[in-house]
DNA sequence: CCGTAGACAACTCAGCGGGGTTTGTAAACG
DNA sequence: CGTTTACAAACCCCGCTGAGTTGTCTACGG
């Protein structure tokens, strides 16, 4: 069935990923340990350091791999509305806060506040805004490219979005009213904002 | 000169805040104490509970002042900008931006961090929302009156000015570039929306 | 070779008193 | 009225301990 080759060359380090994702989501960055993702993938703790490095570089990893999953959602939220930048640009803000609110790691991933429950961020204090740049840019460039309509230079987009960006966070860490109330606020700035 | 009535009546409270605002831009919040505020305003430390009531309520009152301070400063900005909404409403929020970064307690009044070095917030935890909202609604309502040029409605310009406040947050709490990057992000979204 | 198992020092972190300070209230005193 | 003094309860910092983890190294085995 299976190809000869050995049956976990690189996978298993998905493997290892998805499991601290599953941990993180149910109990927290806390408890995640090299020792319970061996145990889960069903690898030794050894093979876990020499796929994953450190813990450092796991956190790292799944910054990497949730802010790829949320430029994906956002270009195919803006595929889903071609021709119209306002109604694809807030569905993709709001498909965000949505699932931001349900995944802890997408939250802290976006940025949210320094302090939280747990301490991830103290190991990603090295760059925390790097991993946002790289987002904002990605997503500003799926925005030009999908919207030539809208008359914006690059790097005019780059400063939507990068206010977007942090209103979306704001309304993360300070959800004052209902999130009805957040999407409504974000479908008007960003109807003003592209008219 | 003076009023034959007994010399502190109410005047005492106003000495006491001011006192402890000025701990606080010293030391933190951490440092102030009440018996500290009795020795340093000259009354016994049981004058300071009749004053204040207790340390939240002292703390209420700290953000009270510093919102009525921060609103009559936007009045000023804006009173400077006649008939000019942009650089009106920019000149405000650039202007708080800089207040606050200089100003702790102001930073804190705002709704920065939470985990912060002082157990500021831990006391405020009750309504933290309430405070921006009235700061909100009040500025709303003096944009609205000085600039009726512009046609939102004032419920607009609720959602308005509160976007612009989280935007103004978001900077404060993660200042990403320079404090000129933020600036003129703003005067640029200002701009877009008030278009 | 590649992964496993076991051992190891260094580090982090919750739990635990103890001591000092502070809060909040209540009395008695000008 | 405002000031003192007193006092219980709460809080916070400190040093400590013990469990759990990290990261590395070495020996073992298919």
């Amino acid at each position: 069935m299976n190809a000869v080759t050995h049956p976990a060359p690189a996978r298993t380090r998905e493997k290892l990923l998805a499991a601290a994702a599953d941990v993180i989501e149910a109990d927290g960055w806390a408890a995640v340990t090299m020792g319970k993702l061996a145990g889960r993938v069903g690898v030794s703790r050894q093979t876990v350091y020499n796929e994953l490095g450190s813990k450092a570089e796991l956190a790292k990893a799944l910054m990497l791999r949730e802010t790829d999953r949320f430029v994906a959602r956002v270009t195919d939220d803006v595929a889903a509305h071609p021709g119209d930048p306002v109604g694809g640009v807030t569905a993709a803000f709001r498909h965000t806060l949505e699932a931001a609110r349900a995944n802890p790691l997408l939250e802290i991933a976006l940025g949210g506040q320094q302090g939280g429950r747990d301490d991830f961020l103290p190991l990603l204090t090295s760059q925390p805004e790097a991993v946002i740049e790289r987002a904002v840019d990605a997503v500003a460039a799926v925005f030009a490219r999908r919207y030539p309509g809208v008359r914006l230079t690059a790097s005019e987009w780059a400063v939507a979005v990068e206010a977007w960006m942090r209103l979306l966070l704001s309304h993360l860490v300070q959800p004052s009213g209902s999130a009805e109330h957040a999407v409504g606020q974000m479908r008007w700035v960003i109807g003003r904002m592209l008219a």
